[in-house]
DNA sequence: TATGAATGAGTTTTCATTCAT
DNA sequence: AATGAATGAAAACTCATTCAT
């Protein structure tokens, strides 16, 4: 019945099953993911996932590995130091948007499903504060150059915003047809950097009444 | 096991369930959690859970509808229409923080859990859509007050932006002991609104060089 | 709300608590009735039906008894002994027919219910047995004023027989909609006492006198 | 506790897991039994059941498909249509006999448990009506062979008494130690074909040729 | 008399995980 | 290398039954 299933080199099969994982823990969730359905839509049988990789914890963690490092790849290995922070900015989120369009159920797994099931959210929130933190001197960076002096604690809540708003744009990416990356990174930059860089200036915003 | 168990009206047991069922979504996931723990939780038998508030569905439906509703007047009741663009923007903004800061585990069921989840998820986007779309008026009128003209899409794309950002936030505010709401919203504004502003008086930023 | 429910004297109640009980059994079986369907059809509270009723095999026998009155006396109460035995008989239908076609869901309990549901199925048993050996004293009866001799288990199987095929028109008369009990027990009389045989010839029976 | 369990084709499993789940069903009803029992009295663990068998609802319906198979070709397999319409008939009766006397757990099922469990109920109600339908129509065969002519509703009462005296009688069947079906067959024949009238008279049907 | 509040004890169903072949 | 067979452990949901008022 079943077509004489081909023996494919294990490398080969880990990557048909990592496949399948994301996509099925993209589209249940983690906890009503099923590994039978894992196994079926890889089209083994579900002794070989767990032969191959483990339990579904750990399965789960391989499917974010490999997620994470191709997010990092795409972000990290765009971005030119010696270029001007904006440049660096734009560049960055557009290698991020251009992951999530090619990786859409990869990006819903890093970032829909693991940001809630302990304990994988913790080693995702310590890759999105790495992130954060990497912006956030990007930003320093930025305001060296023009002498200004802005306190830590700002330039933080300025980067976690940034990639919240980041996060936003890129969900509506995935549910969307499909939109070009660089579209989006040039949006987010008119959204965000102009802000950014008149508060690198030294302007702010008060309340003009503090009421309760 | 457990001592005679005080005989309650129903309107206070229903708030003591909802309380329990959301600490227990809250920390759990929806999936995980298990109508056994929110039992406990609240101090009375299953069956009672499901005499007072139905399945697990109908009860975590009941959860999101406390929650949104809380939400909603914890923002849109503070927001004066008159009031200048960035005044209200502010005030919105305290009163989400407000609520956030509030209600963690409210807010985590709202959008940690519920955003996950079919059917809430739809439900929970249609909100969602709601409140971008509110905000892009806004930011609309503002523009109307100036004499400046910048596409819808741009529009929202800035809300979406915005939206995500104080998303972003919000979940600092929950995994952070206590920072006052007006802090956190007043360098919200300081990291969105500058922004924003100068994009309203037709400042564009453009990549320096596009390349695929 | 509930309008003021009036205070009714036991006995009333317990009548509308055993024909809501009635109508739930023959609706969902034993098993599948809920104490609290019945509570809520007869317009009392669950406690109350305990009260008065007992528990819910208690509640089914209380069903059961009545019911079983109702069908003696339905049957019992219009045999004349003096009658000729086809006569006796015919009569007999024609009362089981009209306690069946009067009481549907009462014939339901006690047939299709209780009949499958120890411990209720062995009295129920009992009391067809002892109709079965009602009917074949009385067809010995009739032989006897004829001077033949047929062996006991031969009566006792046409009495069997008769039996079951009364309860197969029986069940069809509940789920039709409405024919006169007359003419069901006629038509039986024509398949049990005449034979196939004979009617497939052309034989008729008739009740001797037809009185309402 | 359980110690090594053999290993068993599905095949096997399935056929093991069918018979005991007529056992309890017929033992208990369908609402008192439970998976449970079934499971154990089949040597199982409960998931092996719902993997082979489905649902509590398909595995009923798995039984009554297997029985009703049973039955039909039991009555079916022996009737040749060319024989006089009583020979027909009695052996009819006896395949039918046959079956319940080898099969008492499948023949309560079928007869005691489906019909009166929604939504198996209909479906073996048309089973039934199909049975009625056929013998109506022999009846009808042996009277054109006689130039008679009884109109269609007589004929339908007549089959329908019929089959209720076959289920009563096998339903004794069930409850007795063991009465040759043959025995049962032809007593039946007496008490419906000659009809209590002329058995009370003496006379006495006996099949043309008694073959096993 | 009458009831809203409350629960112990199941029952069906599902799944991650592991053997035996 | 690969899989059909098998299960322990849980989780959602229900219901007969009983208090406290």
């Amino acid at each position: 019945m079943a077509s004489v299933r081909k023996r494919l080199p294990r490398s080969v099969r880990e990557q048909q099953m990592l496949d399948a994982a994301i996509r099925v823990f993209a589209k249940r969730g983690f906890h009503a993911a099923t590994m039978d359905e894992v196994a079926e839509r890889a089209g083994v049988s579900k002794p070989m996932v767990y032969a191959y990789l483990g339990t579904k914890d750990e399965l789960f963690v391989a499917c974010l590995r490999r997620e994470a490092g191709r997010l990092l790849e795409a972000v990290a290995g765009v971005v030119d130091p010696d270029l001007p922070p904006d440049e660096q900015l734009w560049r960055g989120l557009r290698g991020f948007f251009t992951y999530v369009g090619a990786h859409r159920d990869g990006w819903a797994v890093l970032y829909r499903q693991a940001r809630t099931r302990e304990p994988f959210a913790s080693e995702l929130a310590d890759m999105r504060r790495g992130m954060v933190e990497v912006i956030a001197e990007k930003l320093a960076a930025a305001l060296a150059g023009r002498g200004r002096d802005v306190p830590a604690e700002e330039l933080e809540t300025m980067a976690l915003a940034l990639v919240g708003a980041g996060e936003s744009l890129a969900d509506r990416l995935v549910d969307t047809p499909r939109e070009a990356p660089e579209r989006t990174a040039t949006r987010m930059m008119n959204a965000i950097w102009l802000g950014a860089q008149r508060q690198l200036e030294g302007e702010i915003w008060r309340p003009a009444e503090v009421q309760a």
